[in-house]
DNA sequence: ATGAAAGCGCTAACAA
DNA sequence: TTGTTAGCGCTTTCAT
């Protein structure tokens, strides 16, 4: 690979007038612009990110953090950070932290050394103190870490309520919830949501709320047991897609009919609920549209634009599917 | 941030002696050891890494090119990757390339320029040309790009025999293939094993070869014409599972009763097809091992150690749900 | 308008 | 065993 040397050679010019040249920077001459721009071209010359990066401390990278790329939540969101801070020029690296504080300390520790010039974090165990020790452009995505944070979420609260009373709307009298692992800001919130509406109606109960962990098959076997020890249910709000499609599963094997006795719902919004059976009524989060938020704001950020608002709350929208309502003869979904 | 002068300041020694302790590089004495471990622990000292990037014309980084991240085979993919290459130190850029070669080449290009360390990569725009030019080590995954070029592929074709030979195993008389986009290799080799095994049959005609795109959408889309036109097909072979889910949506509407009057096999072995209904027959790929196994090698190239075998190719397994079979009782799936 | 040179933080000869 | 120093490729003062 040429370095800038060879290209100031080759022009017959110094270093100086071709980073001048490369970066649009400063005053340089027609005549010799058009020799040193010839001589990137013989030399197919490009500049060496590195030193640039050594030099001005920064690297045009972003770093990415969520929590498992493998679930179904979070491609969407990688791909709209991906796509707006590809478009400006950055570029993204990618860690799975699997929830695990460690996982993603080391993640910040590796950021850090290589001067990533902004962090979007989908995480709770991560402390206020310690990305505020980060010296950098920070947006917690998904998941509120702390007030001072710049943060996009959706509505878990409210989706919940959405959620809850659409059940109500359509005639459930008894309705439980499978709900995301403790801790996790997302889960806790649609628990409180569910809890809002149901917790002073006098069939509800402690019994009622299942964990699923946010994986199918965990929804799937609280699914079971809470489908046969109270036979009385016939609604579920599921928190989060993944968990619903563990329950439908779980009625399929118990007979029981979605959503005639039972209707079923779940949260997010993935791909998914539209090839089950019956498909999956849901609270849809507009995933892709945080994603870019995330990043526009955090790139403001970055090159230190006034960001008006540091936090953004997007609604959700219900989204209804035959899980939650009879087969109409045609126009299904 | 403090940098290895601070350190050697703070423990009273030179920056050649720290450096050699955190690189355990060199003979140094005990105690100094000790003195400048302390001084790192002190200050917090990290050691910077583009600086050392510079000097040693690498970057413990990876560089990894898919089409899309937000098809559900990539994930897992992705993931695969990050695991081991993140086990041993390495740090992961994800790039989506639309399958533009455009897009490939910017990453290139970027790569170069960031000193990543090796590449891997599922397309099929490049040349060979083009990943020589990089002088890095570079595997292909899913997709071989060149026999020069160390990959690990999964046995698309004999896949599709499988495939094939399992919806003529179970009866069906006028088997349809719904192909991914031409040109990608995966797609091609798919409908080549497709025509191995029916191309000779009486019943065989061009018309029952349809395009999906790899997608839901377009496979539910020809599905529909194909199925209306050839109301004889009683089996369909899609090039992938997500237009395999097409057309189980697409029967579903012209109530065709799967699989009783058409059997539907898929490839790939997404996540999906177990949440389907009925569950999805696929031909499974091991995606995580191939990853695995790309991640491996890679490094070992980038480490300079002997690989052997630059070539995998995965064996794929059949997995019959019941979209190929009639419902049992019990244990389904 | 252009060039010389210092320095970003680190590593590795080479000296001592 | 330890220190001095050149240099990785670039940017940016400061001269000219």
């Amino acid at each position: 690979m040429p370095t800038i040397r060879d290209v100031a050679k080759e022009a017959g010019v110094s270093v100086a007038t071709v980073s001048r040249v490369i970066n649009s920077n400063g005053y340089v001459n027609e005549d010799t612009k058009k020799k040193v721009v010839k001589a990137i071209q013989l030399l197919n010359y490009k500049p060496n990110a590195v030193a640039r990066s050594l030099f001005k401390k920064q690297s045009m990278t972003i770093g990415l953090i969520i929590p498992d790329i493998t679930n179904p939540f979070f491609p969407q969101l990688a791909r709209a950070v991906e796509d707006v801070t590809n478009d400006k020029g950055y570029t993204i690296i990618l860690g799975n932290s699997d929830e695990s504080s460690e996982k993603e300390k080391e993640y910040l520790d590796i950021f850090e050394q290589k001067y990533v010039d902004g962090i979007i974090l989908a995480t709770n165990t991560l402390t206020s103190e310690q990305i505020a020790a980060l010296e950098k452009p920070v947006v917690a995505v998904d998941r509120p870490i702390d007030s001072g944070i710049p943060t996009v979420v959706a509505q878990h609260r409210d989706g919940a309520h959405v959620a809850v009373k659409h059940l109500v709307g359509i005639g459930c009298q008894t309705i439980a919830h499978i709900r995301g692992p403790e801790h996790v800001v997302s889960a806790d919130e649609r628990y409180k949501g569910y809890l809002d509406i149901v917790q002073n109606q006098q069939w509800y109960s402690e019994q009622l709320v299942v964990s699923g962990n946010y994986t199918i098959k965990d929804a799937y076997k609280a699914s079971l047991n809470l489908i046969k020890e109270r036979p009385d249910i016939d609604g579920i709000f599921a928190g989060n897609d993944l968990m619903a499609i563990g329950a439908l599963k779980a009625a399929r094997e118990l007979k029981k009919k979605v959503p005639e006795e039972l209707a079923i719902i779940g949260f997010d919004g993935i791909d998914m609920c539209e090839t089950t059976y019956p498909e999956l009524s849901t609270i849809v989060q507009p995933v892709y549209e945080i994603g870019v938020t995330a990043a526009n704001m955090l790139i403001d950020l970055i090159e230190n634009k006034r960001v008006n608002n540091q936090y953004f709350e997007y609604p959700v929208q219900l989204k209804v599917r035959n899980s939650t309502r009879g087969q109409t003869p045609k126009n299904c979904g």
